[in-house]
DNA sequence: GCCTGG
DNA sequence: CGGCCTCAGGC
DNA sequence: GCCG
């Protein structure tokens, strides 16, 4: 029982660990227990345990790769960078400094068998096998792989015994700005031999302590990207470029048009005092810069814009303002980006910019900027170049991750990049964010009109499978909106009689996957469904009144099932591969027998054929088109609208606009649409020219 | 109740 | 100075 | 950041 190791019996000594610098005990993947136990020991022992990371020279931690010591280092506010081994650094406290640390490399390969398994260069990354395995599997086994962990080296076999002055390794400086990650086993050993044992066994990874790398030091742009979204409402967003309104009113230049300028004109001068470019004429505004008009769906914004290069710079302010969670920011630019974008004339004079609703002083000394820069804006080249909002970008652009886990991976988690996500965070990551991260690229690829086309075609004939040939559709979103390449393919399904719509999503999409066109479904919403089996009197003629559906949707991975080189399926076996020919088959061309048909996202939504006039506005215009209609509805109408139809906020009450059942005879969903404009008092305009953003 | 997407 | 589009689903 |  009472084994007595080796090491114990030769030192009759106590265990003295005081001549060790600082050690950091890292919590990640040690149990509050063994962490406790671990420190008792320490102090029992002398050692100088810190809980200040920058002070420290030795980590202990319960990981495994370089990388992943770097990051908790980088976690907790210490940046380094690796000290190799081949930087033979100078030696400490050592007579024979001539061994470098590839020769003792060397030595200790030769002289001990645990070598492969000290580090066991388990550096080869998760994520580069993420493509290889099929279908929904996938995300499993990646973070099955996760969970590999390398076996400790077996020391009780060949107890070690080196000089003292051994202890630490031999590269980088001595001194706090050195630090040296070792795994928990270099303490197990060190206690269970009670006897201090070299680092360089168990070296994770040595660094050196270097200026937190990038960006503009501590630009604004990160100060504000670093606070939660939770906390208070963003501050201090005070352009250097607002002048001090000190004048009284001044007369437009060439115009005198409305009133709400005459406020701005006193801006005006400041704005331009220092702006002396070609006269003061510019073209007669268009009629909704006279009369005001604010709402973008009360305006034609045709896909070709004057002032697109402007807009482009004015973009990136946004895109910077989305990745730092400044919500309202965001709002406030695409307004005034929506005006610009809706304005027919190139813009030669600030002025213009004033007369345009939602511009302002601010707006108008970008442009300034923008004209008396060659074409740039400081603070727009700023966030595109900083690297810090380039790692928040890559992180956002992933499907289900938003701008406040964007900023959580980067902040919180340290993570720089996709394989780090994978690598040390993928249990976390919710499933249709493994779907994002497993189709980043793929989801970044336009999709071409005719793709959209025969993806819709697909996704009727299946609808009309399942129900009958009454099936109508229209392909809304971007493709509608006249984009020669779309980021996804949105479709409105319906049918004229009532009950037929019911389900229909369910029906649609279980036929998809019989076919394996739907490799995953993101998301199924199915309240239109819930409520109109609830409301819904089996035989129709429902009162109108009830009729409030939200619609049903389905959020789907799409993958055309069709590609070259397909083994053929016989026709009796179409699910499953059973038939021993065609196990051969594919055991043969296990290799090449996979599908490369990129991956697409697809939204199917079902509308009541009643309200579908909605559903297609709903779900044709750019973001702030929508936005505005909402707006328009409820500031100027007095409505709830979205896109399962409008009602009356006072009254509660549907507000029907198509009709209680919808158009009929010959008219269709385009129809429908046109009733709904007219009915908010809109001018229906055809969908190129609700290009908003 | 926060986060996300449309 | 307060408000800024709206909703369902996942966690 | 702009509007009421």
């Amino acid at each position: 029982m009472a084994l007595e190791p080796d090491a114990a019996r030769e030192s009759g000594v106590k265990l003295d660990l005081s001549v060790l610098p600082p050690i950091f005990l890292l919590p990640t993947h040690i149990d509050i227990e063994t962490r406790h136990e671990l420190e008792e020991k320490l102090m029992e022992a002398g050692a100088l345990l810190t809980y200040n990371i920058s002070e420290a020279q030795i980590v202990v931690g319960n990981i495994s790769t370089k990388r992943r010591a770097a990051l908790e280092l980088r976690m907790r506010k210490r940046w380094t960078e690796e000290v190799l081994d081949s930087s033979t650094g100078r030696k400490r406290g050592r007579e024979d400094g001539d061994e470098d640390q590839q020769a003792s490399n060397k030595r200790l390969r030769h002289e001990s068998g645990f070598v492969k398994t000290k580090v066991n260069r388990n550096t080869e990354h998760t994520a580069d096998s993420g493509n290889e395995s099929t279908e929904s599997e996938d995300e499993q086994s990646t973070s099955k792989s996760l969970a590999r962990e390398v076996q400790p080296p077996d020391t009780s076999a060949e107890p070690i015994h080196l000089h003292e002055a051994n202890i630490l390794p031999s590269i980088g400086e001595p001194g706090m700005e050195t630090v040296h990650v070792v795994k928990v086993s270099w303490l197990e050993t060190v206690f269970e031999h009670e006897k201090l044992v070299p680092l360089r066994y168990y070296l994770i990874y040595s660094g050196r302590t270097i200026e937190r790398p990038f960006g503009a030091p501590t630009s604004t742009i990160i100060e504000r990207a670093k606070d939660d979204a939770s906390a208070s409402a963003p501050r201090g967003r005070h352009s250097q470029y607002v002048p001090a309104l000190t004048h009284g009113p001044r007369r437009l230049g060439a115009h005198q048009h409305a009133h709400h300028t005459q406020s701005k004109a006193k801006l005006l001068q400041q704005t331009t005092s220092d702006y002396e470019g070609s006269g003061d004429e510019f073209p007669e505004p268009p009629e909704w810069v006279k009369r005001d008009i604010k709402y973008a769906c009360q305006r034609s914004t045709p896909t070709d814009q004057a002032n697109a290069d402007f807009i482009a710079e004015l973009k990136k302010i946004k895109l910077a303002r989305l990745l730092t969670g400044d919500e309202i920011g965001v709002r406030a630019y695409s307004t005034s980006i929506a005006a610009l974008a809706a304005y027919p004339y190139k813009v030669g004079n600030p002025k213009e910019i004033l007369q345009l609703p939602g511009c302002d002083v601010k707006i108008a000394n970008l442009w300034i900027e923008w004209r008396n820069n060659d074409g740039k804006i400081g603070a727009a080249e700023e966030a595109e170049e900083d690297e810090t909002m380039q790692v928040l970008k890559r992180f956002y652009d992933i499907w289900g991750v938003g701008a406040t886990t964007a900023r959580e991976f980067y902040f919180d988690k340290g993570w720089r990049d996709l394989d780090d996500i994978v690598e040390f965070g993928w249990k976390g990551l919710t499933r249709v964010q493994q779907i994002g991260v497993k189709y980043y690229e793929e989801f970044q690829k336009g999709i071409p009109r005719a793709e959209v086309e025969s993806i819709a075609a697909v996704i009727k004939d299946h609808a009309i499978r399942v129900r009958d040939t009454g099936i109508e559709v229209l392909v809304v979103g971007g493709y509608r909106r006249g984009k020669q390449e779309s980021g996804d393919v949105d479709i409105v399904v319906s049918h004229r009689e009532l009950g037929k719509t019911a389900n229909l999503v369910t029906d649609i999409v279980a036929s998809l996957e019989t076919e394996d066109w739907i490799t995953h479904t993101l998301l199924l919403s199915l309240t239109g469904t819930h409520r109109g089996q609830a409301t819904l009197p089996f035989k129709g003629a429902g009162p109108a009144g009830h009729g409030f559906d939200t619609l049903d949707k389905a959020l789907v991975v799409w993958q055309d099932p069709n590609w070259p080189g397909k083994p053929k399926l016989s026709k009796a076996s179409s699910r499953s591969s059973s038939s021993t020919g065609e196990q051969e088959q594919s055991k043969k061309k296990k290799q090449q027998a996979k599908n490369s048909n990129i991956h697409r996202r697809v939204d199917i939504i079902i509308s009541p054929w009643r309200t579908v006039g909605c559903a297609v506005m709903g779900w044709s215009g750019g973001t702030t088109f929508q936005r505005d209609v909402r707006r328009y509805a409820k500031n100027v109408k007095g409505w709830k609208f979205d896109s399962s139809g409008v009602r009356d906020r006072r009254t509660g009450l549907a507000v029907d606009l198509e009709g209680p059942e919808g158009v009929h005879g010959g008219l269709g969903m385009v129809d429908a649409e046109k009733k709904v404009f007219e009915g908010m008092g809109l001018v229906w305009r055809d969908p190129s020219e609700r290009c908003t953003h």
